[in-house]
DNA sequence: ACAAATACAGAAAACGTTTTACTAAAGAAT
DNA sequence: ATTCTTTAGTAAAACGTTTTCTGTATTTGT
């Protein structure tokens, strides 16, 4: 009942291959008869199927994006789906559409939902949260030489292509932007041991602070449950040493908001006695006053970037191994300033 | 070079037709011919080319789900991933994949973003935002007897399926909350006049008020702009009033942090003083203190039920108009509680 | 014991494209 | 005029499945 390919070619006169040739753009066509074929696609309002293409032309035209996609997951983490939303805007400017793969699927194994994918050829190319990046789904991978990008360093010597932000080189920029104002004393208001993320920009904070000649004391860097309560506490802890901080750093917005009140109820001012910074912009970042400066990634660019890339190594699977590392940005709010 | 049906038909030394029912879990194979088979599919780590089997049987055990994807969304919004995810959940446990269809494509309308992926056959069924669905798209899916479901009500008349949220329901659960714990006066911090899901739930307080037998003042009732200062003066205004209300309902999470903030600072207590209920449970709710009692609507079980009701629609397309209405619950935090 | 029904297996025809020859015609070069 | 290229177009063979139809064996019912 749809209209085909061959409805196509007698309607215009032409054979199927002819019309092929239209739809794909290829040469070998007379000017004349292409118009011809494109007018009578317009007509009948025709759109080739894209099973048959596939199986046809041995790729489909799609993109895997694997993660795990469960309930809640959005509230806790939107910045996953900014990619996602950057991944997707750029691989649709490209004619390329993006599956979402769940990994957790009742079960099965993660690298067998990944398997049984690739074998399907479904997709030609993945998108893959780098926790899934085990050596198995590595080896899997490039046995089949299956063009991919993991989003996030994966966590061994890799040739697979990856993309990441740079957590080491934020912390730099905020320990540098706060001494830059005038700080003498930083603080770190930090998560718990098991966030490698935290863990990262606290690595960077250290030597950050080594290279502008600044000591690190132990006391001024606190770890915190995500709780604003708990948080509130521990920022106030810092705001009563014998020499508070003059700058402190928080490692989400979380903690910007149990450090703000803190600061605010111990008496202070927010930016002329107490400046913070905190990584991460996030949706209730401007909820909060005073608004705070944040040092955050486009993760929406960064997503476009992966599209891109893994559309260059479909096109070319020769390609070496590629990564990206994004850079991030310091945007200036109301709770750091110059000081006199 | 990738293993076919005919390879296994080969090895097992069968024909391709009955790998092809073993496959599909059809009849009419023995049970040793059926064991051999899968066997044999096992070691050579055979899946079916997938472009091949939706060509063969005319679908592709994919569903689209059709949207804007913009820079930022999922922090506006991580509502709607929510759904997402719960989409994709109840799909891939039923063998569907879902793709995200952008509805923003540079040079082109949304109608004909969809109308060229209905034609290509990518997908066997279409999740759609109701914002899209205007009587040209309506006409498109109906003709070509396309499955769909729109998330949210379609704002005409309509025999297409929808599922959504009732927002008249969950005003009428607030009123009767506030009521029922001994609130007498009650105000409404609302959004913009703009905002449908806002008018929606105004609506919905203003029949409860009714029904319950309260006056509905005009001046309880607030509009605000989403900027957490602008709300903090309106609510203080509204507690400034003669005879002030001992019971509010925010339109949503950014209104109750400025009301919080506000009945703080007048010198009132929470709940003792002043109740307050708010509409959507956000991320960043439990970081507000006290926490606010909140009535929302689960998004992933929505999602859910997305799913399961366009597969219903996929396997019978005879299937007559389909709705469903996601019920408000009420989750009691502190800021509302039974006075003496 | 014999017809009828059923279980199993395979051959072959789709499904709707792309692609690879191959032919015919038209131009260019000798 | 003759040969050599280039261009325009086509017929036919993939691509890897599902499905229908046909033909045997085997069971079941009488």
């Amino acid at each position: 009942m749809p209209t085909t390919i061959h409805d196509i070619a007698r309607e215009a006169g032409v054979s199927i291959a002819t019309v092929s040739k239209v739809i794909n753009n290829k040469a070998h066509v007379a000017h004349t008869t292409r118009e011809k074929v494109l007018k009578v696609m317009d007509q009948l309002n025709y759109v080739p199927n894209a099973s048959a293409a596939n199986l046809a032309r041995r790729f489909s035209k799609n993109v895997l994006y694997a993660d795990r996609f469960y309930k809640g997951l959005p509230y806790e983490n939107p910045h996953m789906f900014d990619i996602i939303c950057g991944v997707s805007h750029e691989l649709g400017r490209k004619g390329y559409r993006l599956s979402l793969l769940n990994m957790d699927s009742p079960g099965k194994k993660p690298e067998e939902v990944l398997e049984e994918a690739i074998h399907s050829r479904v997709a030609d190319g993945l998108i893959i949260n780098s926790v899934f990046v085990v050596p198995k789904v590595e080896r899997l991978l490039l046995w089949h030489d299956f063009p991919q990008i993991c989003i996030g360093k994966p966590p061994f010597d890799t040739i697979l292509s990856w993309i990441d932000t740079n957590n080491t080189l934020s912390s730099n920029l905020a320990v540098e932007h706060l001494i830059s104002t005038g700080c003498h004393t930083l603080a770190f208001m930090g998560g718990q041991k098991e966030d490698i993320i935290f863990m990262d920009r606290l690595r960077g904070f250290r030597t950050a602070m080594e290279r502008c000649g600044f000591e690190t004391r132990e006391e001024y860097i606190t770890y915190n449950p995500p709780e604003v309560e708990a948080i509130f506490q521990s920022a106030t802890a810092l705001l009563k040493l014998p020499s508070p901080p003059d700058g402190i750093i928080c490692t989400n917005s979380l903690m910007a908001v149990g450090t703000v009140r803190a600061i605010k109820e111990s008496g202070l001012r927010i930016p002329e006695d107490v400046s913070l910074i905190a990584f991460d912009d996030h949706p209730y970042s401007p909820m909060v006053s005073p608004q705070p400066t944040v040092i955050d990634v486009d993760l929406f660019s960064l997503g476009v970037h992966a599209g891109n890339l893994l559309l260059k190594k479909i096109r070319n699977p020769a390609m070496l191994i590629q990564t990206y590392t994004a850079l991030p940005r310091l945007l200036l709010r109301s709770t750091t300033k110059v000081r006199a």
